[in-house]
DNA sequence: CGGTCCCTTGACAGCCGTCAACTACCGTGG
DNA sequence: CCACGGTAGTTGACGGCTGTCAAGGGACCG
């Protein structure tokens, strides 16, 4: 019943708002559904597919992205574990895009008739996918921030502290570490840069001690210096329990 | 009652389900409310504003931007008649963005209660709100996209094809042409090039008789020529009326 | 008619891409 | 045990797309 310790999804949705027993057992039971597990660089829907259900990431990290007709590609966000890949995506008659994993993914496939049902029976969690859904949008922007007016160097710490952040809203980072399971082809195709200066600006970024990263590894020594090169503002991410008037009493 | 002949949103939302007489009418009524008239370059809501209301662009063309503290400044996405500024924006604490006009807009301020009360009598609209905010996503990937892979020329390209849809599918163009009515710095801003760079590439598709661009009118005189420039799938504004499964029987 | 906004043009510089080669690491298999 | 191949990371040289700086022109307006 409760196959995950804690749930990433009920971690996330509770940045927004506390969730009562039963929205968390709904959540419980929506996210034991379609279990599927797939292996590294395996597409979980494609651009063209009609989609079905909402897939929920319970663990390990995934991508959406997109090819241009000559080979170009862009990754254009990435799922971590408790992301949703839009709550409502089934409205749309065709994918405009892919979904890939990067690493092994396990995540659940959850019947568009469960989604009505969950959303009709808890106003509350309707109200935590909107923000969900809010945020997302958010995160894109920022994104479209970075691309168009950073430069390669405070883009990457962008990057880093937005990671950083989101693992830590579900309890997936180590102090000041976390993990980053992406090739620098990953972060090349992510940042719109070339894997040559993407290992430019890693380096950079090293050797002036704003980061560290070995293997898959990330750890963020001083978190607000990373913070300041990247002028990153967190306030996008909506981490601070603004739903809390909406909050259940437990 | 009517004042818009036709009112925007209704048009833009019937190119994914035709709506029923009673749901124009409760759009209609909503489009009233809270009716505001404001200049060029003037702001809608702040970034740490507090939404309050859902905003809708009635008329003019409006954008999404954001500054960073140096000046930089990244217009992230355009509102044009019909939009809707997230149709649940209310849900989060504040605004993490600033929406400010290009052009004299009218729009409708459209309280949050108003919203809740037609989403709740309205699953048709429901949905169609939903499509909406879907589309919205997809559009602002394709930004990414754009800003992540594509060069100055496609990437403007891209945009010209984008708005002229967009445009078509409110009723707002005239054959091959329709209003255009940014500044060369808008466009600099929002595709993340230098006014210099924008004027030059305007200058090239210009000369490749892909466009024509006189004061603030737009001509595109072979649409699928500008389309092959840009590398342009019209597939992620989900135009085909996806929803007609979901139309109300007149 | 001076001021402002917008567009345009040329010269030059720099960030970043491309190309190519090399190293390191790892799992496989002879 | 070591050869081998594939993936990922690294480095240097070079070039180009795009930014910056600067100046000038046209349109509109008080």
């Amino acid at each position: 019943m409760d196959p995950l310790h804690p749930n990433p999804l009920i971690l996330k949705l509770e940045q927004f708002t506390k969730l009562s027993p039963e929205d968390k057992h709904a959540l419980n039971l929506a996210a034991c559904e379609g279990v599927r597990q797939i292996g590294a660089r395996a597409d979980i829907i494609r651009e063209g597919d009609r989609p079905q259900s909402l897939n929920l990431i319970l663990s390990g990290w995934a991508c959406r992205y997109k090819h241009l007709e000559d080979g170009r590609r862009q990754i254009i966000s990435f799922f971590l574990p408790g992301d949703l890949c839009d709550s409502h995506v089934f409205i749309l008659r065709q994918m405009d895009h892919s979904i890939g994993s990067l690493t092994p993914v396990t995540f659940a496939q959850i019947p568009r008739r469960r989604v009505d049902e969950i959303t009709l029976k808890h106003p509350r969690i309707t109200q935590a996918f909107w923000w969900d859904t809010l945020v997302n949008a958010a995160i894109q922007r920022e994104w479209v921030v970075s691309l168009g007016q950073r430069d390669a160097l405070e883009r990457m710490a962008h990057l880093m502290c937005e990671i950083f952040l989101r693992l830590q809203a579900v309890g997936q980072t180590d102090g000041h570490s976390c993990d980053l399971p992406l090739t620098q082809a990953g972060l090349a195709d992510a940042m719109g840069l070339s894997v040559v200066h993407v290992n430019r600006t890693l380096q950079e970024l090293r050797s002036s001690g704003l980061i560290v990263l070995k293997g898959r590894t990330l750890t963020i020594p001083d978190l607000s210096a990373l913070q300041d090169a990247a002028q990153f503002n967190p306030n996008y991410l909506h981490l601070d329990a603004e739903g809390r008037h909406f909050d259940a009493n437990e």
